[in-house]
DNA sequence: TCTTATATACACCAGACTGTGTACGTAACG
DNA sequence: CGTTACGTACACAGTCTGGTGTATATAAGA
């Protein structure tokens, strides 16, 4: 077996099967009703090797958060077939598959504003807000930080609605989101 | 002691008291994390009387979220002092004692939507959707009901972002409205 | 080869959880 | 008064939880 670019995955990988089976769960089922016990069987690994990678299942929570920004909007802000306008529309083109945004559950589950893992749900946050501010500020708006922050928040109304009725809420989202960003920009 | 209009609250309102701590404790601690123990320890009723009361933990659940409408915006649709273009921004002006709407809350922790109370969830939104409409009508909207989804969105997602930054998102929340309800609005 | 890190199987712990069984008060109401 | 419904105290069942101890296998790297 071939050693990675770095020293890691010298044995037969068993971090990365505890953190696939992480994120299938915790998404599916939620963290607080996903037992070790269960999340073990899944990733095919010893309970005793899950806990010789994290020192805990907090600690594992944190990393399955911390992993997870390449899944979510994967490169909506990088297309360069769209416009900056065009961009921003769409991040509101998700196909239902995301249940809820992980970080909302996370922090609705853990409860604690002081678990490590809340910390990453905050950034989260702010750098998909910071990537709309700057992809708004392409777009010419007059108050790039406003839209960002006003676009950040239709999408977590639409992820939050969808998930209580249970039914798509972001064609809404979207709707909202062209009528800002029509007002934002001066002229076009 | 006097029996009130209906045959009930012959005893001495434990009842009464284990909804109350429900209410507190829920909202503070979360559902998950509120052993009946402690619940029954705050509301001063003895275990047993608890499931006298309500068969399970689940049912107690689903009626705390029941007993829930009164609390939440509380007059808002009835100030007969605001135009209806003021109420429908006042539904904004929450003074940050609201931690996560409930049901958002009780959503994401029951994890399944069919739970007996992740069906009040949904007609709480509903509802609550609906007198976004008829407001939203009775100041002339083109699109009552597009006008009012919105504005629920709009809720929720302010409620999402400040559990999830820990900061007020509210203002934001108004500041889209105000926008949104200009422009559904033919003239003024 | 030998050493060392990685993974495994499996029993086990202490605590929390929901929910129940039993026997006992006590206030209301006829 | 006595009856009846409500409430109490307390122990306990059964289960699940996160987390550990121990002894053993296996593959990589020197």
């Amino acid at each position: 077996m071939e050693k990675g670019p770095l020293g890691r995955r010298r044995g037969r990988g068993a971090r990365e099967r505890i953190l696939g089976a992480s994120q299938q769960l915790f998404r599916d089922q939620g963290i607080n009703r996903t037992g070790m016990d269960q999340l073990c069987a899944e990733a095919q690994v010893s309970k005793r090797t899950a806990y010789q990678h994290f020192p805990s299942k907090d600690e594992l929570v944190a990393e399955y958060l911390r992993r997870f920004d390449p899944d979510v909007m994967p490169g909506v802000f990088d297309r360069t077939d769209l416009t900056p306008r065009e961009r921003l529309l769409a991040a509101f083109d998700i196909p239902a598959s995301t249940p809820l945004c992980p970080y909302i559950s996370a922090a609705v589950e853990l409860h604690d504003p002081q678990h490590p893992a809340s910390q990453y749900a905050r950034d989260y946050k702010t750098a998909i807000a910071a990537r709309l501010t700057e992809t708004a500020r392409e777009a010419g708006a007059t108050n790039p930080e406003q839209l960002g922050e006003q676009l950040a928040l239709l999408i977590d109304g639409a992820s939050a609605r969808t998930r209580v009725l249970d039914s798509d809420s972001f064609p809404t989202a979207a709707a909202i989101a062209a009528v800002l960003i029509d007002n934002a920009l001066p002229a076009t």
